[in-house]
DNA sequence: CCAGCAAATGTTTACGCAAACATAACACCC
DNA sequence: GGGTGTTATGTTTGCGTAAACATTTGCTGG
């Protein structure tokens, strides 16, 4: 900086000025000052600039697995949204999503040039961790149900699943089976405590539920047991990729879907409408989700102070080839 | 720090010490500052510790679209990487492949705080780029023909592509024809000339080719078309969801899979082996890339120099059910 | 024609840390 | 017992920036 000054006659701080896009420099000193920029290829120094303004324009992400198309997705529309913000991004990964590692994110965190931060997990993780957070980080969650701690973004999970559940009822079907996340996630446990809801006001009796791990390879295990299954005539499948292979464990089985078998997803994942039959499934509105993430937390930054409560997306049931009134 | 000095009744310089836990500090005093530190709450500042240090511990990723696969397991693996090496991965997303977005990004990159780029990126947009780069700021690319100019990590295209191709030509197929990638994408460039090569190699003639975008959806038009030929038995598609289009057209149009047409995938994601039927496809080590990139990076740092070249990764030939002997 | 003021620019300082250097305390040897 | 080395700790300094304050310049109005 005191190179440019020089080069271009004034001092460092005019440097400064024309650099922070600051009022008050004539249009003839900002242009010599551009002009030494550019010959000395002068760059700000960011830890500089933190150093001494106090904040980082950072947000940082901790996510665990980057396997899921949600994660990804919201993940991709905060960097946009931030960068849009003048927010820069830092990647947490968490590898093995237990306690200790999670904790250690946090701790690793404390180190780390961010001024907020967005937690993309299932959260029951979290507490424990909670205490170590530096006061000053802002946080926002999505998928969880820390609304009485922090600021919770989340797709409106039960009225996705009421949707799906509904539509299902209405093509005729006398109950539907439930291919559910695995235990400990907070999305599993919405959609699972839905689907057993919107039965229970409809007068239905929830058939036993069955448990995958959001793997396609996990929804055709799973698909094995339901295809033995003649009453099973409509499933829910907690997301597109188990729907996938619970398709096709009951293709291989001779159970056809729609005709003997409808199945729903859950995400709306880009090859869901390519998917054989193409899927019906509920829409979630990822990029909204980063969106109001980014905008919650650039809002307690400037606020100071953590909103408590959750903020819903809402989800759209997307109806394609997948489900059908029951067999005769 | 000043404070958790006082309290510990020791120098700035010993907190300093014990911090980064440089020898010749007693047991003794180290417990009191650690104690001290814990009590005060004491966090480093990294922005002071990164304009001391002159460098940030932080690598930046360039990419649009995290919306193919294969970017965001290499992106996790990088993340993942860095992390263990204890540095942090702040992500810099280009919303639209343009020129002067791409310029756009390396502009802010260059207040941005990172010691070092990886850029996952079609790269020929990477050029005009070039010189706008910070000189001590090193950059790997994934995905290019930029050997010459950067260090390159890229997977085996043509390997892939080659197994791919010879496994149709082995089963007895007359010709293989090919669902290619975007124009303007590198891998889909070097997939389209293997494919060429390895029929000519063979004495076949190449068919017309066929482009897609890498969406399923694309490869459901390409699909269409394709179905409409019946001396087309066996198609090589440029990435699975295409591929997973592909096949929903052929079955739409009565054209059985493998029975009528063979399809071989490229990149075997997750799903690929769950979907109907399961897909026969070229495996990717989307980690390993990952992995290579902040090995080459880091290297690079410590060298003081790029290095040029390319380093493959190897690719596999996955053998599912979508492949078989063409119709007698 | 100069007091008085605003606009443009310059000077000083501190942000928090760690490298470089300085000092103190102690052990060991001849 | 004094020199010599070794280890533990303290002091000074500067990294690049921008806020706060100081100064200069130019202009206005009475």
């Amino acid at each position: 900086m005191a190179d440019v000054a020089r080069l271009a006659g004034v001092s460092s701080q005019t440097v400064s000025r024309v650099s922070n896009g600051y009022a008050g420099v004539t249009e003839e000193t900002r242009r010599q000052v551009l002009a030494a920029m550019k010959e000395l290829g002068y760059r700000p120094n960011s830890a500089a600039r933190a150093l001494k303004r106090g904040e980082f324009r950072t947000i940082g992400v901790i996510t665990f697995s980057l396997a899921t198309t949600g994660n990804v997705r919201t993940l991709e529309a905060i960097a946009t949204s931030a960068a849009s913000q003048g927010y820069a991004v830092t990647l947490l990964p968490v590898a093995v999503p237990t306690q200790d590692e999670v904790s250690g994110a946090f701790t690793r965190l404390e180190e780390l040039a961010v001024d907020a931060v967005i937690v993309i997990m299932e959260v029951h993780l979290l507490d424990a961790a909670t205490l170590t957070l530096p006061p000053h980080v802002q946080v926002v969650v999505v998928d969880s149900d820390a609304g009485d701690h922090y600021t919770v973004v989340d797709t409106d999970q039960a009225g996705g699943t009421r949707a799906a559940v509904r539509h299902l009822l209405e093509l005729g079907h006398g109950t539907v089976w439930h291919l559910g996340g695995p235990e400990g996630s907070f999305a599993a446990q919405r959609r699972a405590d839905a689907w057993r809801h919107t039965l229970a006001e409809a007068g239905r009796t929830p058939p036993p539920l069955v448990r995958g791990d959001w793997s396609a390879e996990s929804g055709y295990r799973a698909g094995l047991e339901l295809a033995a299954r003649p009453e099973c005539t409509a499933v829910f499948a907690a997301n597109d990729q188990m729907a996938l292979g619970l398709v096709r464990a009951l293709h291989e089985h001779g159970r056809r879907v729609p005709g003997d078998v409808s199945v729903i997803g859950f995400d709306d994942i880009a090859e869901a409408g390519s998917f054989l039959p193409p899927l019906t499934t509920v829409h979630q509105d990822f990029a909204e989700v980063g969106r109001l993430c980014v905008e919650a937390v650039l809002r307690q930054m400037r606020e100071g102070g953590p909103e408590r409560g959750t903020t819903l997306v809402p989800t759209r049931l997307v109806t394609r080839a997948s489900t059908a009134p029951p067999p005769a």
